[in-house]
DNA sequence: ATAATTTATGCAATCGTTTGCATAATATTC
DNA sequence: GAATATTATGCAAACGATTGCATAAATTAT
């Protein structure tokens, strides 16, 4: 910017020392080294002064920008801005600070961001954005690149990732509705492609079979995207069937937007004539109308963990692999009901 | 990271010239000094060699960094997730990263957040946190930092904002309540620190007075924070006036959901019993329940010309100051209805 | 063909910090 | 007091890129 800067030359060249000296008492890991007379006197010039560390010159001896890229679908998803709070908070606390980018799941942009990303010397990677088959995690492990999945992960289990138990969600969400006296449950399933949309099925298939219903093949729609058009499109499709539906799972809160829409449009009751449960518990999904039952990811606790470990990755790239999932929590609110 | 970088060096080796050479082959500003020849072959090279520049080295020579530091207040208000992907989507393609940084409203952090930007030498700012009276401004001024103010401007005339025409919106609102034959009309404003809260304020007293409605002062209540539970405080204590209200213009759609919950806790009901009008048209307002009829605030292009304006200042930080007003929309949905 | 001019390329200083090693200063041991 | 050991500080190389200036090479003018 714009002021003349002051540098390690400067403040020592005051003091009347060499600026390895300096340089040595700015750094916690050598301040012992300089005896504690000079060092005080080095302190307070450099406050004097306003001396601030050049990072380039820093990070270009160092090898270490302490910077970490974050890739993210969308940001506009309040959820994806929970995970990012929750990094960031870590992060912060340690020095970093966070890129966020969006690849709005185009595989284009994953690659231009992530040779972006590389460009900058980011220190880690937190990956929001894995499918299963994830060429970019085998890059980023072929490379040395200290990363971490977080919410979506690839099949590689040698890796470290942070997600919510789907299967848990799955039981909890199909358990409430056969309490409800639930059975002809339909499913409206997010891409398979990503382990969120096809965990978020396998918690559905477990869940109809631990509570001992019938499941009808008819009644899940595939979805290709998590959009709230798909949502809608997907119950068309369910409500064309001469099917009896008394409730739809759905594989996340901006799809049951889009069931939302189409019930709406058909003059179908949510929570009275057909029960909705979403996945996420996106904020505002209590503002609704009405207000979604749905399955609560810890979505800041997914970005404080994943930044947790990614810290311990950067210290040291051979921590064991691990796959935390954190207990997801059912919210149940007006969009589900008794059967009619 | 972990692989053995590739320099200049070994590139201009391989190719049998000198790094300068090389150097000036990727500089666009530079390529004409070196024949076709020459410089085709160190491209491929490079390309074969899979060679990155050190930012580092770079930015160190340059003194630039091609990084710009966001503040917003809460990046979990999805309004604010949609300035930055329009502050994105601009300066991503003109080759910065943007690091975003939550200040939550806080002076302390607000602060803090501006010494990490300065540590990092970011290229410029974009500033959508300054209050009215906001010493980080003049402190930019001072030390001669390229910002643009988005969304809430301090008063300082001399700098660049982008901003909505909050005087408009609240015009707007007026005459939609006055059409819908409301006379009793509530206020509830925001912050009278920041900006957005006073010029919203403004907006309601001019578009009052242009509708040739009187202005009962009771009808006015202030809130300390744009939050949901300072919304429904400010509704509860309305509802407590042994006044006739048919209709209530809310500073921000997130203070209006407070409305809504006070609302419903006395079942009153939203749109029939009493208009409620927000602003910002914050992302899901057409989900609430009602459909909250609110004045759309260009985000997005309130974000792409603020990322615009920051480029120009980057390159030559003496351009005319500005302030640029982007014309709002009212979105009339649910939430208001003719005085019964 | 020679001289003058223009273009292309190499050299090395610079940016500001870190840190291994050498040297100086201080403390301890005999 | 001299010899030895330890601590404190300075020196300068290194990190990798950019770029002004000098020199070499190529082109143009006479």
């Amino acid at each position: 910017m714009a002021k003349p800067r002051v540098t390690l030359k400067d403040v020592a060249s005051k003091v009347g020392v060499h600026s390895s000296t300096v340089s040595r008492v700015l750094n916690p890991a050598t301040k012992d080294m300089v005896t504690e007379e000079i060092a005080n006197k080095i302190l307070s010039t450099v406050a004097e002064m306003g001396y601030r560390p050049n990072t380039f010159a820093q990070s270009l001896k160092t090898n270490r920008s302490y910077t970490v890229g974050v890739m993210v679908p969308d940001l506009t998803n309040p959820s994806f801005a929970l995970i990012i709070k929750g990094i960031d908070n870590m992060l912060e606390a340690h020095g970093y600070s966070i890129i966020v980018a969006n690849t709005y799941n185009l595989e284009e942009k994953q690659k231009s961001t992530l040779e972006k990303f590389r460009e900058r010397h980011v220190d880690g990677l937190i990956i929001a954005t894995a499918k299963r088959k994830e060429e970019l995690i085998d890059d980023c492990i072929r490379e040395g690149t200290p990363f971490v999945q977080a919410v979506r992960a690839s099949e590689n289990i040698n890796v470290c990732s942070v997600i919510s138990d789907e299967l848990i969600g799955g039981n909890m969400v199909i358990s409430h509705l056969a309490h409800l006296g639930h059975k002809e449950i339909a499913y409206i399933a997010g891409p398979q492609f990503i382990s969120t949309g096809f965990a978020r099925y396998q918690g559905f298939l477990q869940g109809m079979m631990n509570a001992g219903l019938d499941i009808d093949q008819e009644l899940t729609v595939f979805c290709d995207t998590f959009s709230e058009e798909e949502g809608r499109n997907a119950a068309s499709k369910l409500l064309a069937l001469d099917k009896k539906i008394t409730a739809v799972y759905v594989g996340n809160d901006i799809m049951a937007l889009g069931v939302y829409d189409e019930l709406e449009a058909r003059g179908i009751k949510c929570g009275i004539d057909i029960s909705i449960v979403g996945f996420d518990d996106m904020p505002f999904a209590d503002k609704f109308n009405p207000p979604l039952t749905t399955v609560h990811t810890p979505m800041v606790n997914i970005g404080t963990e994943a930044a947790r470990i990614l810290i311990d990755k950067i210290n040291d790239n051979n921590i064991p692999a691990r796959t935390i999932k954190l207990k997801p929590d059912l919210i149940v609110r007006n969009s589900t009901g008794p059967v009619r």
